[in-house]
DNA sequence: TTATAAACGCAACAATGTTGCATAATTGTA
DNA sequence: TACAATTATGCAACATTGTTGCGTTTATAA
């Protein structure tokens, strides 16, 4: 069995995950780190908590790879069925938007694991400004 | 107003894609044009296609853009509201299943644009491999 | 306090995607 | 059919994101 170490650098990263209200990317926390640790770190890190499953890794419609923490969804099998995460076009940030239970319609020699819903549109932040 | 070619290289790229039952990656798309024509032109061609709405861009679980025909989905808008996205954690195949309508709970204050829901998991074909 | 395995830094690499610019090719029109 | 206009391409160079190997440092259990 690994045991797990809570250095400070790990720490650091899953205050900012936890404190930010929109997914993040590894670009935008190691911008946060302050230095703190290299960039290799970050992703090590990242990966570390996924696996512990404290936070949760989400594809941005474009291809970035976001992260965000695992406050309400503490289910085992890490499935996001009642999750959805909308990803704004303007200003890229992405953000989880609970209660929205799916009905899925699949065949059943699809063995489903996980759920993605995601929806990009403009958020309200970005839709004041005309 | 812009005038649209046909060029060689733009009706293979489209051909392989329509031919394809998976969507397909840039990377998997170069190899099978058999070097008629440069990578960046590859990305400027999907990008061209995505713009004529002859096929649609989708992001697997993995951060990889891949591209489908837009065969069922001629409605305006570009909208997937029917459409989900298998993606196969063996093979890293992304498949289309259609036949899904979802009903979706956002707040008002947000604009939706588009609707992207991804499944992964293992497809029929790598789950007969034991 | 110390041994040990986990975590880290650094350098180098790999994959994917983008941009600028000179050149080539397609298409409407004369 | 030839020409002009402008779209499309090739090439080189760059940017971003993510990964790997390896020697060193550090957190934690005993």
């Amino acid at each position: 069995m690994a045991i797990i170490r809570n250095t400070i650098a790990k720490k650091t990263v899953f205050e900012i995950i936890q404190l930010n209200k929109t997914a993040m990317s590894q670009t935008e926390i190691f911008a946060m780190v302050n230095n703190i640790c290299d960039r290799v770190t970050v992703y090590r890190i990242l990966e570390r908590l996924v696996k512990e499953m404290k936070i949760h890794k989400i594809v941005n419609v474009n291809g970035v790879i976001n992260y965000a923490p695992c406050n309400s969804c503490e289910h085992e099998q890490h499935l996001h069925h009642d999750h959805l995460h909308f990803s704004c076009t303007t200003c890229k940030k992405l953000t989880c938007i609970a209660d929205n239970h799916i009905e899925l319609n699949i065949p059943s020699n699809y063995q489903v694991a996980e759920v993605f819903l995601t929806v990009s549109g403009i958020c309200p932040n970005c839709l004041i400004i005309p």
